[in-house]
DNA sequence: CAATCTTACTTGCAAAATACAAGTTAAAAT
DNA sequence: ATTTTAACTTGTATTTTGCAAGTAAGATTG
């Protein structure tokens, strides 16, 4: 079983059209940047995201997320009507991009966060590679449990204070 | 007078969002590939490109690279009728970002042009250097009378060419 | 345990972007 | 003087996007 296989519908075989028709519209690299950066698994959570994605685009773009092997879906054990989304080592390898990306809008546009561009243009192995590390602590199946157990305390606190505010 | 300027209609501060907003789409980094990799300068050569960019469209994104300042034109002196596309600086910095998008494809899809990863993948700095260095060599101004005789020289052997064919 | 929330979606429709075909205009070549 | 070429523009059909309003399954609350 080949681990990539031809879009047959490409316009060309060229990689860079491959990353553009995958990757070329207004949105799914701002999904990828929420889960890489942010620690975003939840459809509601990326729904919250400040650029304000429209609710069915989103599920077209987490669909086609999922097509493209860039990210996976589980179901939250602990509460049924939660979908867990994670990305794949694939999607993962994305991390140069969105950083490379990044330093240019950061160089040549005036944007915001520049803590964060900082560190990127410091060392970007360093960061990259720190980004690779979180992911796989919480992401990766050995240390699930932590992670689900950890996520499960979130919740409870976050009834206790919506109690606490009525 | 501020070389960057916001743009007040952008959904959010995130570099990451600027660079999804201006490159965002399926058409503006093949066109952008087309100039660094190809060396393609004009409207025809866009057009002539194997994906097959419309014509409205392209005129489209030229339209919006230049007022992005990825681009500029100038007319051909020695023909009227063509116009010359350039990368700016802020374009050929674009060149991480579509070394990073290349790799990223060449890994995790079927594609083609295995030699320009493999140059690629063996020394990102070079190879984003070596693309600078062209650039430098027949883009800017100080040595643009050397590009356009060689321009004007090949002009003529394709009008040469082209009788011999009929 | 019935009513109410939450979460992750879907559906319908208007507006915008894209694609395709067919012009148009200015300059160059024949 | 006529034809060709280069760089576009102008319709128009199709597709994609965005917005508002559902819906269904599961969890929480009184």
């Amino acid at each position: 079983m080949p681990r990539k296989k031809a879009d047959s519908k490409r316009r060309s075989g060229c990689p860079l059209n491959a990353s553009v028709e995958i990757l070329g519209d207004r949105w799914s690299l701002l999904i990828i940047r929420d889960m890489m950066l942010r620690g975003f698994r939840t459809y509601k959570e990326f729904l919250g995201s400040y650029e304000g994605i429209a609710t069915n685009i989103l599920a077209d773009r987490l669909r086609k997320l999922i097509a493209h092997g860039i990210i996976t879906t589980e179901k939250n054990p602990l509460d049924g009507r939660k979908v867990i989304y994670s990305l794949t080592p694939k999607g993962i390898d994305l991390a140069p991009v969105l950083t490379e990306m990044v330093l240019w809008a950061a160089a040549h546009e005036d944007t915001a966060n520049q803590a964060l561009v900082h560190e990127m243009r410091k060392d970007k192995e360093k960061f990259t590679s720190a980004i690779r590390q979180r992911w796989a602590e919480t992401a990766r199946a050995p240390k699930r449990f932590r992670s689900l157990r950890s996520q499960r305390l979130r919740d409870v606190d976050a009834r206790r204070a919506r109690r606490g505010q009525h």
